[in-house]
DNA sequence: GAGTTTGAAACT
DNA sequence: CAGTTTCAAACTC
């Protein structure tokens, strides 16, 4: 079987369930009746999204400059979608590759969008007008949350897809297969990269078998619940989304035109609230760089696969996934681990994911067609690379593997860390590689090129664990010659790719990338390889530090790398989480390796902590993953975010399993709930407690706390002003300063001058009393006052000075 | 900063 | 599953 069980399904956590509708193929036009003809949907496994009515749209262009000609093809249908999209949803995918682009729609999508996008670097907009009709090499089963990439209507799929209750479309393409299982609501990525042809890409104008070569691709789930689609008018204007509320991968590929230039895709799916007109909208993405289609009556949920032609973000045909299940909220990205030789032609991976949720593993597995999920890319013709898999001990025996790429130039080293989920790898250049041995050389097996990797999902669940829908942020480093390009999202579990070699122009950057920034090379940069560092090991990126791995036969000592994943934790955002430094854990007995540890238990490495004995380092990885295993075989969802979407009409957050407080009311902080700023819910066994909506005492609380940070705003809104005008004193009065042509005499601030300055300030602060004037005014006057002495202080020493220099004393 | 209180996690 | 112990954070002085 070739799709997830809906049973199976049915036993995924709800984040993952909350996935993103995943879309059916556009066909060509003519298609679309087809598309109708087939409802698939199978009601009995439903899905989870956050829009009863919404509408998803994938595009992917490549590089396209701003005169990409971009293919959309809208599918009309009735609800529920052929694909098994959840009724009401819709979702399209619009894939444009130089030479066109194309967009699927779920079946509900009604109508064909052209839409046109200018693409800068500030405000991007990406105009697709495309006459021609894309056959989509996509099958997307939004009821197993996969996505099934066909070479024509394989039997397998298309069975598969039925039994998983479902009727798969499958699109003829290429030879090339690719499932995804598509990750749960909270915007957990996970991106496939594919084979990329370096020749045409594959649109074909009629909805037959297209011959195109396969493109490289990502494929990212996003939860997009944060996400917002801007419709734009018809005009196709296209508007910056909050990059909060975009979400966006990049894909690495080759143009055409130079097989050595490596193409960036960037995938956004915006989602919008509802209802659209008939008329074909335009969902601008972030930077404008991504535009959405929208299909009439459905708010669109999009998911934008563009190609930006800004050099900013390059990745090469690459060659690695990185998976870490390690926590809920993860990423799973796909990047290039070596820039291909420039003439390279593209390589193909293939990468079939599988990750299980309740187990938090990722199996990526090469296997036999037998596996219940089956993920296969073929390889195009000529542009397939050699597969390395990497085998990595898998926590609770489920296994978790890196497949690789082989790329010519650059090797790959894997380190292997019995028992971890993570994998670590290390790039090295030809050079280097042949000379350094490879650690992890037994559990790495090649894939033959073309081969179909299959996953196998076995006992194990959904992959990669979900997060809370976060803005993907493309972030553009300056530009760097043959320095990577850097992606990022904010996703709290990322990975950062390292270049193997130094790449000191790079560094400083680093301070302004979260957590799972991908590096990848410029077109130049061949002999840079990039290693994917679970993002645990990454950060702390204040300090600016990056691993260079190539040099080095042992792997980096962890103190260098440590990472600050900024999960949501108890239903703080990552954003306040990032804004707000992690407190340091002061564990003295459990070696950091228990839930008592607020650092293990966020996932997070030590750092800077006040810990004694402290194993939740690098250092001790291996004590660490089994602390961490140990800790999932208790509970499963141990290092899932304890506050989470409560039940409808219900508080949208709440604690996962309630508190006991037996003798803080739920009003210390010792209360979980308390502490997350969230109510106590019927979940909760605490007892005598006053953390509840109509509490008097909690709301004495709330005041009291209101008013505590409304007086620390006007404080530092005071600092602010007071600094300001200091600063704008001192602006005004260096012209009388210089024009002295030199210091004021210091000896004019005397004792008197120092008390008529205060009268005059007590005189203001009486005034102010007498009006009534609130503090913050008061000070302002105050301040205002002491601004007006001090210049008249200044203007009167600068005068003396003056008059003394005249009269040459 | 030391000591106490608290409740989650870990253990039995 | 319930009771107990351990643990580290929150809190108090």
């Amino acid at each position: 079987m070739d799709v997830v069980s809906p049973e199976l399904n049915s036993l995924l956590p709800d984040e993952i369930m909350d996935t993103e509708a995943i879309e059916e193929i556009p066909l060509s036009q003519s298609d679309v009746g087809a598309v109708q003809s087939e409802p698939t949907h199978d009601p009995s496994v439903p899905m989870e999204t956050d829009a009863p009515v919404s509408s998803e749209s994938l595009a992917i262009c490549s590089k396209a400059a701003s005169e990409d000609h971009v293919q959309t093809v809208a599918t009309s249908a009735a609800a529920g979608s052929a694909l098994g999209v959840v009724p009401g949803s819709q979702s399209s995918i619009t894939v444009s590759t130089p030479s066109a682009l194309f967009t699927i729609k779920p079946a509900l999508a009604t109508s064909t969008a052209t839409t046109k996008t200018t693409d800068s670097v500030a405000g991007t907009t990406v105009s697709t007008s495309g006459t021609q009709k894309l056959t989509t090499p996509f099958a997307i089963s939004a009821a197993n949350h996969q996505i099934i990439l066909n070479k024509l209507a394989s039997s397998q799929a298309t069975e598969a897809a039925k039994a998983a209750g479902t009727s798969p479309q499958v699109i003829k393409q290429e030879g090339q297969k690719l499932l995804v299982t598509a990750i749960g609501k909270t915007g957990q990525p996970i991106v496939l990269q594919l084979p990329h042809s370096a020749s045409k890409p594959g649109v074909s104008p009629t909805s037959g078998d297209t011959k195109s070569p396969t493109p490289q691709f990502k494929v990212v789930t996003i939860g997009g619940r944060e996400l917002k689609q801007v419709v734009g008018s018809a005009g196709n204007q296209v508007t910056t989304l909050q990059a909060q509320q975009l979400k966006t991968v990049q894909i690495p590929k080759k143009t055409p035109a130079s097989s050595a230039a490596p193409i960036k895709f960037i995938i956004t799916k915006t989602v919008s609230s509802r209802g659209l007109g008939a008329q074909t909208s335009v969902t601008p993405v972030i930077a404008g760089r991504v535009m959405t289609q929208t299909s009439p009556v459905m708010s669109p949920k999009t998911i934008t696969l563009s190609e930006p032609h800004s050099t900013t973000i390059q990745s090469i045909p690459g060659k690695k996934i990185a998976i870490s299940p390690l926590k809920t909220p993860s990423k799973v990205t796909v990047v290039s681990v070596a820039s291909p030789p420039s003439n390279t032609s593209q390589k193909s991976v293939t990468l079939p994911v599988n990750v299980a949720l309740g187990q938090q593993i990722l199996a990526v597995q090469q296997s036999t067609p037998a596996s219940p999920v089956k993920v296969a890319t073929s390889q195009t013709a000529q542009n397939i690379k050699p597969v390395q898999s990497v085998t990595v001990g898998g926590v609770g025996g489920s296994q978790f593997k890196t497949i690789i790429p082989l790329a010519t130039q650059p090797n790959v080293q894997q380190i292997q860390v019995p028992g971890s989920r993570f994998h670590y790898v290390r790039l090295v250049t030809a050079t280097t590689a042949s000379a350094a041995g490879q650690p992890s050389a037994p559990n790495t097996s090649s894939v033959p090129a073309g081969k179909p990797l299959v996953v196998n999902t076995g006992t194990v669940r959904m992959s990669v664990p979900v997060v809370q829908a976060q803005a993907m942020k493309q972030v553009a480093p300056k530009p760097l010659t043959s320095a990577p390009q850097v992606v990022t999202t904010t996703q709290t579990q990322q990975r950062l790719i390292m270049p193997a070699t130094p790449l000191p122009q790079i560094q400083p950057n680093f301070t302004n990338l979260p957590p799972g920034t991908v590096l990848a090379s410029a077109p130049g940069g061949s002999n840079v390889g990039y290693a994917v560092v679970p993002a645990q090991y990454v950060t702390q990126l204040q300090q600016s530090q990056f691993v260079t791995l190539a040099s080095s036969s042992s792997f980096p000592a962890s103190s260098s790398i440590q990472t600050q994943a900024k999960l949501p934790y108890n239903g703080v955002s990552a954003a306040e989480a990032t804004s707000r430094p992690r407190k340091p854990c002061n564990c003295t007995k459990s070696q950091c390796l228990k839930l008592y540890c607020d650092c293990f238990a966020n996932g997070e490495f030590c750092n800077n902590c006040n810990c004694n004995n402290c194993f939740n380092n690098l250092e001790h990885e291996t004590e660490r993953l089994k602390a961490i295993k140990t800790c999932l075989d208790r509970n499963p969802e141990a290092f899932k975010p304890k506050i989470g979407k409560g039940k409808e009409g219900e508080s949208d957050r709440r604690h996962s399993k309630g508190c006991n407080c037996k003798r803080s009311g739920c009003l210390k902080n010792y209360c979980e709930c308390y502490e997350a700023k969230i109510m106590c819910s019927s979940i909760c066994k605490c007892v005598g407690c006053k953390n509840f909506e109509e509490s008097p005492e909690r709301k004495t609380l709330m005041h009291l706390a209101d008013a505590a940070e409304v007086r620390v705003q006007q404080q530092t809104a005071a600092k602010t002003k007071l600094s300001s005008q200091i600063s704008d004193l001192l602006m005004r009065t260096a012209p009388i300063m210089s024009s002295g042509g030199g210091r004021l005499p210091y000896t004019f601030v005397t004792k008197e001058v120092l008390e008529a300055t205060c009268e005059c300030l007590l005189e203001q602060a009486k005034r102010a009393e007498q009006t009534r004037q609130p503090q913050a005014e008061a000070e302002r006057m105050i301040l205002e006052e002491f601004g007006h002495c001090l210049m008249s202080v200044i203007s009167s020493a600068g005068k003396a000075k003056a008059d003394c220099a005249s009269i040459s004393c």
